[in-house]
DNA sequence: CGTCACTTTGAGTTTAGTCAAGCAGAGTGG
DNA sequence: CCACTCTGCTTGACTAAACTCAAAGTGACG
């Protein structure tokens, strides 16, 4: 892990990756459908490409200045907000196709912390130029309308979370939702390694890092699910899913 | 209360109480500044103004079909999500000058019920006229894409609070939030009315009715506070915030 | 002036947190 | 290739915070 570097930006990199949206198999998580070739082509323009980012490095800092939004082409992010007494409270873990960086919008000053879990991948969509394309493209402009607003709508599941799920049923909903997002994307909704630590997974929950460890511990020994470090089989999706009875989709 | 009526928007209403954005003191907290006369009529045209809502009333409920935003003009609002087994998570006490109904936009149903705390008004703002308008209007729409933010950035400080802060942070967090809001618009920062129960308070907080409770005996005991009934004092204000220490901002 | 919803307070319980010790696996350097 | 370190994980014993249940008090309102 080097938590200090801030990736650099460099025309090297953005030309040698250059690829373009309407090529993209992450278009129909990233864009609005019905988009025309013309319009597929002015985006292709101000994006910014297939941008590395290594493991441990932050994609942007709480206090960095806001000039773009961050589409997640491969890997996996964590977005948290440190108190001032070093409190970390992890707000989001964030896969491929998930835009990062809409908090930063309304201060032009990014409000939390997003660094990559694995070795990933970004487009940078400069916000100036999101602004004027989105008068141009009526779908895009609503489309944006659209993504911060299931943003509002998720950070309200994990509120409901927070607020009134006991352990059990926070580290269930977590696993349900972690398998729902991989299964859209195509991977194995039962089988998965996570990306991040126990203390990290109890930093979104709200819960320390032993509890998280006893809780999926309690799991396996309910032959729930199986946990070999970070590898995790969802045995009994079902029981698992009765464990939230009522809880509603919670985050999405 | 009556919680089962949904607010009729009859023709009446709106002719009734028309009265324009440009006249309006709260112009400053909801709109843009620097909006054109010419503007500021465009945006009077397709908004319904001070369509009265009683205490008690749904504004809209979870289910319900998006079309409108609200701006509240006069009142105070909560917004919660119920689970399936009937658990309540309160995710906001919304003012005068506030936007609701923002978490719709992505599905086009709304994701919350909005219900009235006391007799309000508010002003509807048909949304496919607000998409269309600030296409037109290019500080309408950036505003509109940093009100959204604003509210992504506010979640995650309810996120902070609730997944890492003991229950009189919370409550002081609380205490000072509302006192900072009631400010900014003219109203004692020291001595306010609650316009919500304890149990309110408690879902918002992730605390129980009783913990919500107990505390501010607590916090009146230590005198920082003078709580009689739903009037509340400040006392030690800066004792207050010291409890908060760390934990910065939270909930804007 | 009676009812009802809301609030307060107490006693006992439960859950998750704290502290501590030891283990496991990845990566490093001799 | 092995020993070493470091970080992350697990588990146990104990503690603290908040919850539950219960009872009684208060105030608003019809």
């Amino acid at each position: 892990m080097q938590p200090n570097v801030t990736v650099p930006i460099t025309d090297v990199s953005l030309h040698h990756f250059k690829a373009a949206c309407s090529a993209c198999s992450l278009r129909e998580l990233c864009l609005p459908l019905g988009l025309s070739q013309d319009e597929m082509n002015k985006l292709d323009t101000i994006i910014n490409q297939r941008i590395p980012v290594k493991r441990g490095e932050y994609l942007f800092r709480a206090g960095d200045p806001f000039r773009s939004l961050y589409a997640i082409r491969t890997g996996f992010f964590k977005t948290c907000v440190v108190s001032e007494d070093g409190r970390e409270q992890v707000t989001g873990f964030q896969m491929s196709g998930e835009l990062i960086g809409l908090d930063a919008i309304s201060t032009e000053t990014h409000a939390c912390d997003a660094i990559a879990l694995e070795d990933c991948e970004v487009c940078e969509l400069p916000f100036s130029k999101i602004e004027s394309l989105s008068r141009d493209i009526p779908a895009l402009q609503l489309h944006f309308y659209k993504v911060m607003s299931r943003e509002i709508v998720r950070d309200q599941g994990v509120m409901l979370l927070l607020g009134n799920m006991r352990a059990e049923e926070r580290l269930a909903a977590f696993l349900i939702n972690l398998s729902q997002r991989l299964a859209a994307r195509g991977f194995s909704a039962v089988g998965f390694h996570l990306r991040m630590t126990r203390e990290e997974i109890g930093s979104y929950l709200g819960l320390k890092l032993e509890t998280v460890s006893r809780t999926l511990s309690k799991f396996q020994a309910d032959g729930l699910i199986t946990v070999q470090n970070k590898q995790i089989e969802l045995v009994d999706l079902p029981a698992i899913k009765r464990l939230l009875t009522g809880c509603q989709g919670a985050h999405s």
